[in-house]
DNA sequence: ACATTAAGTGATT
DNA sequence: AATCACTTAATGT
């Protein structure tokens, strides 16, 4: 635990490291589980020591939009505002990999935003960081072809797996970004043409060129 | 060998 | 770009 928590001795202060360890809780969880459903209340605010989390929108029919992804280090800005209010999760909270994350009591939440410089900086920037993230989803939303949205996925499914090679079936990235598994079959057989991926059963490779 | 599921294709809106 | 209907290919039992 300790070895985690030293890391964040470049964020946060030393005293405050140490109110981790008294109130925090480490918790780790397996690739590909739940950690939050949608609607479920929030009880912690999670820092992400290792590991990768993925953060979804459910629609009506069951299916997960991707919003973004959360690196070590970072925290998830929804749950702030969640937890401050105590208002049930609008997300879905899923580990990309194996992870281990650092559980807040939501009530020290307040508090240490007064006493710790590094807390308050702490949180505003991860809403800073999310708010502008969350910008640039709206303008690939709004602006941005399927195609080139397709190529953001793979990038940074990519990044996230740290690997090359995609492991999701079409119809999976399909409800990821939103469209259906046709669109996305076809967009990829184009971007295999252009050898910048091979396609497989259940699996993408890209290639240098992609 | 057969059933099931993923992927490819053409036509329609 | 989405949906439908259908085919073909890969994979599990």
């Amino acid at each position: 635990m300790n070895l985690l928590l030293d890391k964040l001795n470049l964020i946060f202060e030393p005293e405050l490291i140490k109110l981790f360890e008294e109130q925090g809780k480490v918790k780790s969880f397996p690739c590909g589980e739940i950690i939050t459903h949608d609607g479920q209340p929030v009880l912690f605010i999670p820092i992400l020591l290792e590991g990768i989390l993925k953060i979804s929108r459910t629609n009506e029919n069951g299916k997960d939009l991707l919003l973004y992804y959360v690196y070590a280090n970072q925290s998830c800005a929804m749950t702030f505002t969640c937890c401050m209010e105590q208002h049930p999760s609008e997300v879905k909270v899923t580990a990309e990999s194996d992870v281990t994350v650092l559980l807040i009591p939501i009530g020290k939440m307040d508090e240490w935003m007064q006493k710790f410089p590094t807390w308050k900086s702490f949180i505003l920037k991860t809403f800073r960081e999310r708010f502008n993230e969350l910008l640039h989803t709206i303008d690939q939303l709004a602006f941005q072809k399927l195609d080139e949205r397709l190529v953001n996925f793979l990038r940074e499914k990519s990044k996230a797996t740290n690997s090359t090679i995609i492991n999701l079936s079409h119809e999976e990235i399909a409800t990821e970004i939103a469209s259906s598994r046709e669109v996305i079959s076809r967009l990829l057989k184009k971007l295999e043409n252009e050898s910048k991926v091979i396609l497989y059963r259940n699996q993408i490779k890209l290639l240098s060129s992609f």
